[in-house]
DNA sequence: ACAGATTACTCGGACTTCCGACTATCTGCC
DNA sequence: GGCAGATAGTCGGAAGTCCGAGTAATCTGT
């Protein structure tokens, strides 16, 4: 089942051979690509016993940290950066589920605030530790090389 | 519009201060996600021009790489790593716009190849050549970072 | 030779994400 | 005060991905 080579290590010998330019870039472009696909596979399928996906299981960590267990669903899209009609399929899905309520915000009547639920929390923990036990999806990583990954993909956010 | 801080960095903090486990393997995981997020948006806006986004790009790229210009669907699935129906779905819109032609595998009359057409390679050099212009979207990233997170993230795909 | 397993592709459905547009509300400035 | 512009959330639609299932063709083992 598993190709007999690397798929990017060939890409990229297929670019130089080619000629064309920005090989590096390619290849980590590619890489981010493939280790998203994989990542984002193995997390959702840790996930789906407990019906959340990961942004949804995001959404219900944030919830968790705040101060009330609750926020507004612009601040929730800032904080994850997405955009706002995912925010509000996302508080749907998790609303739907009794993982968080919809109530209005008290000082601000545009504003929604989605507040996690007792179930919420007992969920997003469970959730956590499942996730912890499998190394969010990343065994097959050496420990000092998540640390490199996140400061070497810190200055693509903060751009 | 940017938030004061970085999310991510916030994230973590919150993590830590739960007593939640695994919290560099956490801290990894959502940057993997972030920068995916930010790159295929970039990427795609680059693309745009050409009617391309990025999953048809690597198709078209890695077709033009072959000998003859064609390949079975299959193969583009390994070499993608994307699901059988992602395929047929991304050479649907290749053929649709006349850049990919389905043509029937010569031995095996199960399978198609999808074949590159002129307007195909033209339109993958030219777009390849735009791409490297702005480095993949990663030109926020010291070109050290570019390798490091390569080989970094190697071992989790080969895994 | 031939039945059963495997492989190739496609279709329909479910999900998630984004964009544009729209309503409601708030804020700043004259 | 009051109006222009910003902000909050939702809806409809488009696009992409995956999964399960189905059809067709090929391969394997006895």
């Amino acid at each position: 089942m598993p190709l007999p080579f690397d798929p990017i290590t060939e890409a990229r010998r297929n670019w130089e051979a080619r000629g064309w330019d920005a090989v590096d870039a390619m290849t980590a472009a590619t890489s981010i690509t493939r280790a998203h696909q994989i990542l984002l596979k193995r997390i959702d399928t840790v996930l789906e016993p407990f019906g959340l996906v990961f942004s949804r299981f995001e959404a219900l960590a944030l919830l968790s940290f705040t101060r009330t267990g609750a926020l507004p669903l612009a601040r929730i899209g800032e904080r994850l950066q997405v955009h706002p009609t995912s925010v509000t399929n996302t508080i749907d899905r998790l609303e739907a589920d009794g993982l968080v309520a919809r109530v209005p915000h008290p000082t601000d009547r545009r504003a929604t605030l989605a507040e996690i639920t007792p179930a919420g929390r007992s969920v997003v923990t469970d959730a956590a530790k499942a996730l912890a036990a499998e190394d969010y999806g990343l065994e097959g990583m050496a420990g000092t090389h998540l640390s490199t990954v996140e400061r070497s993909l810190r200055s693509l956010r903060s751009a």
